[in-house]
DNA sequence: ACCCAGGGTCATA
DNA sequence: TATGACCATGGG
């Protein structure tokens, strides 16, 4: 019986072989990172991608900015991203965070998580990503991809906590902040496969990973 | 018309 | 601790 640890280098081996470096997060200052990861809360990708768009014609992209303005129009502009009421309000409690800590980026890991989960809007996942992508910390990432993967392929039961789930594959790989990176992009982008949104996954070369719901 | 998407909070039992 | 309601747009 292979270790975790074996099976899940050798799945990122797999992966990586496909597809290649992702370079992710796709954004171009860190704390476009965050408000990407707030905003991509159950919501598709492309509909972020409107709403920064939409931002960043009304305004700077800095936490002071961004807290400056009116949350009506806040939420006006990141509308196609879905819940724009709830994730205006997200949006500027991350930002007061920010504003009034701006040591935050020295702060050990565990604490920064702290700091980070005690804004309300930001839960395990979206204080993980701001955490690896952001402020490149040491983190493995669990999404709904990742669960549904690793369950599809049998490692994971399909209700483990967030918490033990994540600690269980960071103890078995015990990686680094640009592994770790490079995985959760990797499981990301694969997920995202035309052939992995279909009910059969046949001419996808990585079918046995395959992980739409119903396979 | 339905389902889903790079979740999280809050009220209730 | 564990469900369920709620938040809301856009693409398939």
């Amino acid at each position: 019986m292979k270790s975790l640890k074996a099976r899940l280098e050798e799945l990122f081996e797999q992966l990586f072989a496909h597809y290649g470096a992702q370079n992710w997060w796709p954004a171009e200052t860190p704390f476009e990172v965050m408000l990407g990861a707030v905003l991509t809360q159950n919501t598709a990708w492309a509909n972020v991608e409107k709403a920064i768009l939409n931002l960043k014609k009304l305004s700077e992209l800095n936490p002071q900015a961004l807290l400056a303005m009116p949350r009506e129009l806040l939420a006006e502009a990141i509308r196609p991203s879905g819940y724009f009421n709830l994730k205006a309000e997200r949006v500027q409690n991350l930002c007061a965070l920010l504003a009034d800590n701006r040591e935050l980026h020295k702060l050990a890991d565990l604490e920064l998580r702290g700091q980070l989960l005690g804004v309300t809007g930001i839960g395990p996942e979206t204080a993980d990503d701001i955490l690896l992508y952001a402020f490149q910390r040491p983190v493995f990432v669990i999404d709904a991809y990742t669960r549904r993967l690793l369950g599809r392929i049998g490692w994971i039961d399909a209700d483990i906590a967030y918490e033990d789930l994540r600690q269980t594959i960071e103890q078995a790989l015990a990686g680094d902040t640009e592994y770790y990176n490079e995985f959760h992009a990797l499981i990301v982008i694969h997920a995202k496969r035309v052939c992995c949104k279909q009910p059969r996954c046949s001419d996808c070369h990585l079918s046995t990973l395959c992980s739409y719901p119903g396979n």
